[in-house]
DNA sequence: CCATAAGGTGAGTCCGGTTCCGTTTACGTG
DNA sequence: CACGTAAACGGAACCGGACTCACCTTATGG
């Protein structure tokens, strides 16, 4: 249902110059850039925006849901070129950088985590499913504990990248991912 | 420097009345209650929520700050009355619980994570000062590894309790945490 | 070319945080 | 127990930023 008509040319352009602007700004630092800057950065007028967008969220959610189908095409690669355990290591810490790329895809992942809204929801859905791939390839392999599912663990992480913090966050945020990884390993000592 | 006369009786009754009602706002899930209804259910003005907090944010500031000392003031407690390692493992719970009195609290951890406000950055001081002593503890009693300092775990408690989310967050995070615990535990399987 | 509906525009509305100043009140002093 | 004064209060007005709407422009298919 998604095209009730195939969208004229000059709109098509607009949204695709809307999306560009608004992807430049947020992932770029500013996180709260104002919709009238990103409109007049992509040529148009606010009403063109709000005429391609329901709402700012709205289209937030479309820069970032992108975002996230590109990071979940990531764990087919990785399954091919190495061992589970490898591969889910791999793409914990890809997570994790690709969230630096700027402080903007970690809101994203924050976001995701947070909100009720469908998009989101669904790329959660998806994400998840990834993470499951990787950790039930693991599991079968028995290089990974079996008790911890896809959504949890992407609930941790989504949790980790929140914390944009200047200086040194990338470092920690990689460090607690190890943790997490160390924790996650098969044979780990529980604790109950 | 705090204080250069102190503050008549009225404005004190009315400042803690705004605290209570904020308070009360905030760990009850309105995470993004209106000044004017606060003030309001305060029995004051908004002028006179002015005339007390610079602006809104630093309201809630204020707020969370009591908070983060009540949790500051319990790992001395549970040092005492458990070994190292359980200390530590109830302190996590204790904060993610915390967490779940209202979303309010998560909102918290999660600005005390991500702001440069120099309230916040004294409460994370505390804060990982806080963790420190339990993870001291536990690496000089030989269960818990050396090498994550109480600000890096900060820095993943306040990612896992940033995920406000509807529906069974508290049992994933409670979850998260014990993998962390799993992955801190001296002896657990390291990652490079 | 024209008709017409899709698309664009931007001044205006709405909303919520913040300010400002006239009024009210606590409280030290005579 | 007045009184004077500085402190506190109230709330209408202000302002910035997201969002709307009535009208204009233009792509497109016949």
């Amino acid at each position: 249902m998604p095209s009730s008509r195939p969208l004229r040319a000059d709109a098509r352009r607009n949204r695709e110059a809307l999306l560009s602007a608004a992807r430049q700004a947020f992932l770029g630092g500013d996180a709260d850039a104002h919709v009238e800057d990103i409109a007049r950065s992509a040529g148009v007028a606010v009403g063109t925006l709000y005429r391609h967008f329901e709402t700012r969220e709205a289209l937030i959610e479309e820069v970032y849901r992108k975002e996230v189908d590109d990071l979940c095409a990531a764990p087919g690669d990785l399954l091919n070129q190495h061992a589970p355990e490898e591969a889910l290591r791999r793409f914990l810490l890809l997570l994790v950088d690709h969230a630096a790329v700027g402080k903007g895809m970690s809101v994203a992942l924050e976001n995701i985590m947070a909100t009720d809204s469908p998009v989101f929801d669904d790329a959660r859905t998806r994400m998840g499913d990834a993470l499951s791939r990787l950790l039930d390839a693991g599991s079968a392999a028995g290089t990974v504990r079996g008790d911890v599912t896809g959504p949890t663990l992407l609930r941790a992480l989504g949790g980790i990248c929140a914390m944009r913090v200047s200086e040194g966050w990338l470092d920690e945020a990689r460090q607690i991912t190890t943790l997490l990884l160390d924790g996650l390993r098969h044979g780990a000592p529980r604790a109950s």
